[in-house]
DNA sequence: AGCACGCCGACT
DNA sequence: GTCGGCGTGCTC
C-alpha cells in the first residue's frame, strides 16, 4: 500500500530512523541495516536496492535489524524491486546452509541471486505486423513481397523469424520499417513457459515399477518430508518410476526440482521427460545463456516454472512453492561442489526438503555408502527395482590379471582383452575402452638425466596432450608446448611418455584394429551438448566401433549394439588415501560396465587389474554390491569414519610456505580434542602447491553426535591467522587433495 | 564481490 | 620524477 508506514520489519526505537536488516550476495558476516524512508514499506524477503560504498547493489530484506550500527551511520534503502518475495523456507535454507557449511550467508544468498540482471524487468523486444495503410503493391521488390506476404497470414513475428521464413535477410526487415512499408510493436519478450502434462499416459511399467511409482505417488500425495532411497539396479526404469511422483506433485499443484549430475550430459533424460509429460522442463546449470538464465530465475520464483531439472546449483533457485526433490544418480561426486562454498548438493537438499516439509526422492544403481545406511538404519524408506527392464542380463564382468597376461612391453592392452575386442568388431558390435586419464601419458620423463616435466604452480605431474601437441596441468590449467630440449640437461629428443592416458590407448587401438573406426570421448573432445548429442547419434547409427574414454562415457546412455567393456586400468581409483575411494571404484567401474548389453545381446566387460583379489574387483565380478557395502560399512564402522562418524578439513593456503606451516602448527597446538572429537595433522595437501599456493591440511575427525561447526567456530576465534593466510573449512569433504 | 588506498619497478 | 602492478581492508 503506497505511503504505508508500518511493517513487520521496521525497528527498533520509536525515536531513530525506521531500519531494515538486508542481507547482501557478498561474503560479509552478516545482514547489513538501512533506513527505511519515509513511505517504504518492505517485509522480510523482498528484494531491495541498497547503496554500499559508492555503488548500488540488490539485497535481501532478512528481517528488522539488530540496532548494532548506530544510527548515524545508517544509508537508505534506494527502493524496493516489483518482484515476489524470497520465500520464506529459501531464506531459512540459506542461513541453514550458512551455518553448516561455516560461510557468511551473503555467499549463500548469492548462489540464490546468480543471475545477471536477474531483477529487470523482463525486456520489451521488437516484432513487426502490417502496416496500415500497406504500401503499394507495384513499388515492392518479391523480397518484400515475401515480407508481406508472411506477416499477413498471422501475428506479429521477431524480426529473426519474419528474415528466416520469408528468406529476406534482417537488415531487410529494419528498413522496410524504416521506411514504414511494415510496422514495429513491442512485445513482452517472456513467452509463457510450457507446462507439463501430469495426466499424459506414460509408458507402461513392469509390476515392480508399478509397485514403486504407486508407493512414491502415495507419499507424494500425502505430503510432508520423506526420503526414499530408489534403488534400481541399471537399466530398470528408475527415472520412469520417478516421473510418476513428479506427475503427482504436478497434480498437486506444487513444483519440482530433479538434480542431475551432469546436466551436459542429459539430452536423453530431456527427451524421456518431454514424452512422458508433452514439455521439455526448464534447464538449470553454469552454461546457460544469459538472458534464458534470467528468464528461468523470474519463471521458478513467480511460480510460472513447474519443473526444474539442473546441475547442483538449480538447489537454490527461489521456489515457492516446491513439492517434491529427486536427486538421480545420488552417489555421483561431481553432486560436491569443490569451490566457493563447499556443500554436497544431495546432502543440501535432503536438508532443503526438511525445511520445506516435503518428499525427495534418491535414485542410484549403485548408492552411496551414506545413504545405504540411512535406509538400513529407517531413516530413509528405500524402494528395491531389482530387474532390467526387459529382462536384459547384467554383463559377465572378468578380472584380467596383469601379472599373469600383462601387455607386451610399451603398451597397455592385455592379449585377453585385445581377444575380446576383436571378436565383438568381428561380430559387427560395438566395444568401449575405459581409462579415467584424460590425453596421452601421465608423465614425461627425460631418458638423459631423468627430469619430469612438472606444473610450475601446483605439486603435479604435466600431463602431455598430442591432440594439442601441448603439456597441461590439470590442476590449474597451465599449458606450455613441449619443449625441443629437455629443461634440466639440454639434451634433444630426449623425452619418454611414461603410462597411458585414453589418446595413448586410442594409438595403440588404431595399431590393433586398422579397421575400426574409433573415437575418444573426454572432457576435451566433447565439449557441449550438441557435441554429446552427435556422440549419441553417431554410436546408434554404428558409425562408431570402438569408443575409447574417461568417465564421461560411463554415463547412462544406451546403445543396443555396445555389448563389450574394457577397463583399461581397474586399479586407478584405488590409490592415495581417499576415504571413499574403494567405493567410488565399485560406482563407477560398476556403471561402466553396466554399458555393455543392455538390449538382447549379452555384454561382458574386462576388468585389467593387478590385484584382481582386492575386495572391490571380487565385488565386481561376484556382482555383490550389498556385500561389498558391508564390508565397507564395517570397515568404516571400525575407523570411525563417515557415515558412522563426521569429518572436517581445514585447509590453510598462502603464498609464503612457512608462514603457512606456522598457522597450520598454530590450529594444531589450539585444536579441540576430547572424546567426541580429535584433530590429525597438519599435514601437507597431497597437492602441497596448487595454483601458486601452499596448502596444509587438518583434518577433523568427530563423533555423529558432536557439533563439529562450534567446535570448528571457537577454535578459528583463538587462533589468530595474518591476513596473507587463508584458512578455508571443508565440511564433510569429498575431496582429500 | 567490487573498489579504493597503499607502497615498489619501467616509462616520458 | 610519474603510471600502475596487485596486496589489504572496508562496505550498514
Amino acid at each position: 500500500m503506497p505511503g504505508e508506514v508500518a511493517n513487520s520489519t521496521s525497528g527498533p526505537g520509536p525515536d531513530g530512523p525506521r531500519r531494515a536488516a538486508v542481507l547482501l550476495p557478498l561474503p560479509l558476516a552478516g545482514a547489513y541495516d538501512y533506513a527505511l524512508p519515509a513511505g517504504l514499506a518492505v517485509a522480510d524477503g523482498d528484494y531491495v536496492i541498497v547503496p554500499l560504498g559508492n555503488r548500488e547493489v540488490m539485497g535481501v530484506v532478512w528481517g528488522q535489524g539488530d540496532g548494532a550500527v548506530d544510527d548515524s551511520r545508517l544509508r537508505p534503502v534506494a527502493m524496493r524491486l516489483d518482484l515476489p518475495p524470497l520465500p520464506a523456507v529459501s531464506r531459512r535454507f540459506v542461513d541453514w546452509v550458512a551455518a553448516y557449511t561455516m560461510v557468511p550467508p551473503g555467499a549463500v544468498l548469492r548462489m540464490t541471486m546468480s543471475v545477471s540482471a536477474a531483477l529487470e524487468p523482463p525486456r520489451a523486444v521488437t516484432a513487426y505486423t502490417l502496416a496500415d495503410p500497406m504500401p503499394e503493391a507495384q513499388t515492392l521488390s518479391p523480397a518484400r513481397h515475401r515480407v508481406l506476404a508472411v506477416l499477413a497470414e498471422g501475428p506479429p513475428r521477431l524480426g529473426a523469424e519474419l528474415a528466416r521464413d520469408a528468406g529476406v535477410s534482417p537488415g531487410l526487415v529494419r528498413t522496410m520499417a524504416a521506411a514504414g512499408q511494415i510496422r514495429a510493436v513491442a512485445l513482452a519478450a517472456d513467452p509463457p513457459w510450457a507446462r507439463p502434462d501430469p495426466d499424459r499416459a506414460g509408458p507402461d511399467l513392469t509390476a515392480d515399477q508399478q509397485a514403486a511409482a504407486d508407493s512414491l505417488r502415495r507419499q507424494v500425495a500425502d505430503g510432508g518430508y520423506g526420503a526414499t532411497l530408489l534403488d534400481g539396479v541399471t537399466g530398470s526404469g528408475k527415472t520412469e518410476v520417478y516421473f510418476e511422483a513428479i506427475a503427482a506433485a504436478l497434480a498437486g499443484g506444487r513444483q519440482v526440482l530433479v538434480l542431475l549430475p551432469e546436466i551436459a550430459l542429459s539430452a536423453q533424460w530431456l527427451g524421456r521427460f518431454a514424452a512422458r509429460f508433452g514439455v521439455a522442463p526448464a534447464e538449470w546449470h553454469s552454461d546457460l545463456a544469459a538472458g534464458l538464465r534470467r528468464r528461468t530465475w523470474r519463471a521458478v520464483l513467480t511460480g510460472a516454472v513447474r519443473v526444474v531439472v539442473g546441475a547442483r546449483s538449480a538447489l537454490f533457485l527461489p521456489f515457492p512453492d516446491l513439492g517434491l526433490i529427486v536427486v538421480d544418480e545420488e552417489h555421483e561426486a561431481a553432486f560436491k561442489q569443490e569451490d566457493g562454498v563447499l556443500y554436497h548438493a544431495r546432502d543440501m537438499a535432503v536438508a532443503r526438503a526438511h525445511l520445506g516439509d516435503i518428499p525427495i526422492i534418491l535414485a542410484s544403481a549403485t548408492p552411496s555408502l551414506e545413504t545405504v545406511v540411512n535406509a538400513d538404519t529407517g531413516r530413509y524408506r528405500r524402494l528395491a527395482l531389482p530387474d532390467r527392464h526387459g529382462g536384459a542380463a547384467l554383463p559377465a564382468i572378468t578380472a584380467v590379471d596383469l601379472r599373469t597376461d600383462p601387455p607386451e612391453r610399451g603398451r597397455f592392452l592385455s592379449p585377453p582383452l585385445i581377444a575380446a575386442i576383436r571378436q565383438t568388431l568381428e561380430a559387427g558390435e560395438q566395444a568401449m575402452l575405459f581409462l579415467n586419464r584424460r590425453g596421452y601419458a601421465p608423465l614425461t620423463l627425460c631418458r638423459a638425466c631423468g627430469h619430469r616435466m612438472g606444473c610450475p604452480d601446483c605439486t603435479s605431474w604435466l600431463v602431455e596432450h598430442r591432440l594439442t601437441r601441448r603439456l597441461l596441468c590439470h590442476h590449474c590449467g597451465y599449458t606450455a608446448p613441449l619443449p625441443s630440449v629437455c629443461p634440466g640437461c639440454g639434451a634433444a629428443n630426449s623425452f619418454v611418455a611414461v603410462g597411458p592416458g585414453v589418446e595413448r590407448i586410442a594409438e595403440e587401438a588404431d595399431h590393433l584394429f586398422p579397421d575400426a573406426r574409433w573415437l575418444v570421448v573426454t572432457s576435451d573432445t566433447l565439449t557441449g551438448p550438441k557435441a554429446a548429442e552427435t556422440l549419441v547419434r553417431q554410436v546408434h547409427d554404428r558409425e562408431i566401433d570402438l569408443l575409447i574414454g574417461t568417465q564421461m562415457i560411463a554415463k547412462g546412455h544406451h546403445f543396443p549394439w555396445l555389448t563389450c567393456v574394457g577397463v583399461v586400468d581397474a586399479d586407478l581409483g584405488l590409490a592415495g588415501g581417499d576415504l571413499r575411494a574403494a567405493e567410488r571404484t565399485y560406482q563407477v567401474l560398476h556403471q561402466v560396465a553396466g554399458r555393455a548389453g543392455r538390449s538382447d545381446r549379452a555384454g561382458r566387460a574386462l576388468l585389467q587389474t593387478f590385484d584382481p583379489r582386492s575386495p572391490v574387483i571380487e565385488a565386481l565380478v561376484r556382482g555383490d554390491r550389498d556385500g561389498f557395502l558391508a564390508e565397507e560399512a564395517a570397515a568404516r564402522r571400525a575407523r570411525g569414519w563417515p557415515p558412522f562418524g563426521r569429518l572436517a578439513a581445514l585447509i590453510v593456503t598462502g603464498h609464503d610456505a612457512a608462514l603457512v606451516d606456522r598457522v597450520a602448527a598454530d590450529l594444531a597446538r589450539a585444536a579441540p580434542r576430547g572424546p567426541d572429537i580429535d584433530v590429525l595433522g597438519p599435514a601437507p595437501a597431497p597437492l602441497a602447491l596448487l595454483r601458486g599456493r601452499h596448502r596444509r591440511r587438518l583434518l577433523v575427525k568427530a563423533a555423529r553426535r558432536c557439533p563439529v561447526q562450534a567446535h570448528i567456530a571457537r577454535w578459528l576465534a583463538r587462533v589468530p591467522v595474518p591476513g596473507t593466510v587463508r584458512v578455508t573449512v571443508d565440511i564433510d569433504p569429498y575431496s582429500f587433495l
